[in-house]
DNA sequence: GCTTGACCCTGACGCTGCGTCAACCCTCCA
DNA sequence: TGGAGGGTTGACGCAGCGTCAGGGTCAAGC
C-alpha cells in the first residue's frame, strides 16, 4: 500500500495534483488508514499514469474521465482526434519558432524572406534607414493581413526597383526625411515622380489587387502610419491629391477632370 | 485612427484581449476621442503583432513587456531561450503522441496477455493466490513504467519457470506467506535458493536491464509493496543482505568480500 | 517520555489569460 | 424616435494546479 507522496513520486506528479484529481472525481478516493491517510493500491498507479498520458497530450481533465470510461471504439476515435490536435499544435509551435527566430534578427519580424530581400535591395539602392524602417513596418502590416499574398507580390516589387524613376523617388524621400528642414521643393519633385509612376501603372492596367482592393483599412492604416512616423508625409498626401491621386500605400484616382 | 475592434480584427485577437493588455500595462493606453472611445494609431498594430508573436511562442505576458524594452543582445538571448523552450515543447508533444498511440493499441495499459499467461503458469506450478496477487500487482507497476519492455521480458520469464530451483522457491514462499506462523527455517531456505539463482544469473551475465537499471524507484517500490503485503518479507530482505544481495524485485551485489 | 522532522489532512486564496455577463453610454441610419 | 451596432467600466468564472495556514500522525533519537 502506497502513501499519496509515494504514488505521486512514482507517477511523476505532485501530491497536490493527486488531491486535485480526487476533488474533481477523476481519480477515485482510496481507502483511508486508521489515521485518515489515503492508502493507494498498485492499481491507482496505473490509473494515474493513464490520466497523465492523456493530460500531457493536452486533453482537458474534464474529458479524461469520460474517455477512460468509454468503450474501445469511442476511445480509439478520441485518440485519433487527440493525435490530430497534437499534430496541429506541433505545427503551430514550429511556425512560431520560425517567427521568433525572425524577430531576433531585428527587422525580420514576421517577414517572409522575399520581403527581407526587398528591404535589403532598398538599402543597396541607397534608401535611408528611416525610410527602410517605414517600409518594414508597412510590410509587417501587409503580412499580418495577407500572409500568403505578400510573397506573391514581392517579385514584381523587387523588379520595379530597377526602374530609375523609382530609385530616384526613393532617394529623394530618403534625403527629405533624413533632414530636419522641410525642403518643400524636394517633396514636390517626389510627388511629381510618384504621380507619373501612378499614371503609368494605371494606363498599363497594372492594378490588379483583386479582393485586396475591397479592403481599405490596411491601406488607410499604412498612410496613417507614415504620417505618424513623419508629419511631412501629410504634405506629400496633399501634393498627391492636387495631382489627382488619393492615398500613398495604394493610389486611387480621384474623381476629377479626367474621370 | 482605429477603433478597438478594428485593431483587434486586424491583428487577429479579441477586443477583450486588447483591453487586458492595457490593464496589465503591456500595451499603452491610447488617446481617447471626445466620447471616451480608445483611438489607436498604426503603431499600435505593430506593437500588438509583436506581442502576439511572443505570446504565441509561449512567453508569459508578464515577460513580454521587459523583452520588448530590452536592448538587442538581451533580447537575442531571451529569444534563444524561448527557442530552446519551444524545441523542448515540440519534443514533449511528439513523445506524448507516441504514448497515446500505445494507449490506444494493446489492452490500454492493463496487463498484456503475456503477463496473464505468466501468472496462470505460476498458479499451475502451485503458487498460492497471495503470492500470485503480489506478482500481479508488481507487473501492473512494471507495465506502467515500461509498457513495451515488459512484453519483451515475459518469454524468458515464462521459460525460467521450468527451472526446478525456481519452482521450489515459489512453493516455499507460498507456504510461508500462507501460514500465520513465522517459520524462519523456511525463509532461510528460500533465501539460499534465491541467492544461488542470483549467483547463477550474475555469473552468466544475464543481467542486462539496460537503461532500466538506472531507475531504482520502481524496484524499491516493488520491494516496499511486498513488505507491506507481508512484513516477513523484511526478514527475507535481511537474509538476502547477509548473502551479499540487496533488494528483491531486482537483486544487486552489495559491496563485500567478493567485490 | 519528549522532541524533531517528515509526512498526512482539510480549507482557502492566488495565479494566467482571457471569456462572458451586466449595465450603461455613443452614434448612425431609417 | 428608436433600434442596431459600436463603445465603456466593473466583476465574476474557468482550468489546473501552487502555495500558504493550521491542524494531526508517525518513526527515530535522546
Amino acid at each position: 500500500m502506497l502513501t499519496i507522496s509515494q504514488l505521486a513520486a512514482y507517477t511523476g506528479v505532485t501530491v497536490r495534483a493527486v488531491r486535485h484529481y480526487h476533488q474533481i472525481g477523476l481519480l477515485p478516493e482510496p481507502e483511508r488508514d486508521s489515521s485518515g491517510y489515503r492508502r493507494y493500491s498498485a492499481g491507482a498507479v496505473v490509473s494515474l499514469i493513464r490520466i497523465r498520458i492523456l493530460a500531457n497530450a493536452g486533453v482537458p481533465l474534464s474529458q479524461i474521465g469520460q474517455m477512460l470510461d468509454a468503450d474501445a471504439s469511442t476511445f480509439a476515435a478520441a485518440v485519433e482526434e487527440i493525435d490530430r490536435h497534437l499534430g496541429d499544435e506541433i505545427a503551430r509551435l514550429e511556425t512560431s519558432r520560425k517567427q521568433i527566430a525572425q524577430l531576433a534578427s531585428g527587422d525580420r519580424l514576421a517577414l517572409a524572406p522575399e520581403v527581407t530581400t526587398y528591404l535589403d535591395r532598398l538599402r543597396d539602392i541607397g534608401v535611408s534607414e528611416r525610410v527602410v524602417a517605414g517600409e518594414r513596418d508597412s510590410w509587417i502590416l501587409m503580412s499580418a493581413r495577407w500572409p500568403d499574398r505578400v510573397r506573391e507580390w514581392m517579385p514584381s516589387k523587387i523588379a520595379q526597383l530597377d526602374d530609375p524613376q523609382l530609385i530616384r523617388l526613393y532617394r529623394i524621400l530618403s534625403e527629405v526625411f533624413e533632414s530636419d528642414t522641410s525642403d518643400d521643393a524636394r517633396l514636390v519633385e517626389a510627388a511629381d515622380i510618384l504621380a507619373s509612376l501612378a499614371d503609368q501603372a494605371y494606363r498599363s492596367g497594372e492594378i490588379d489587387l483583386g479582393e485586396v482592393a475591397q479592403d481599405d483599412l490596411p491601406f488607410d492604416l499604412l498612410d496613417a502610419l507614415a504620417v505618424e512616423a513623419d508629419p511631412r508625409v501629410k504634405r506629400l498626401l496633399g501634393l498627391m491629391r492636387e495631382r489627382g491621386w488619393d492615398g500613398l500605400a495604394r493610389l486611387e484616382r480621384l474623381a476629377g477632370p479626367s474621370t
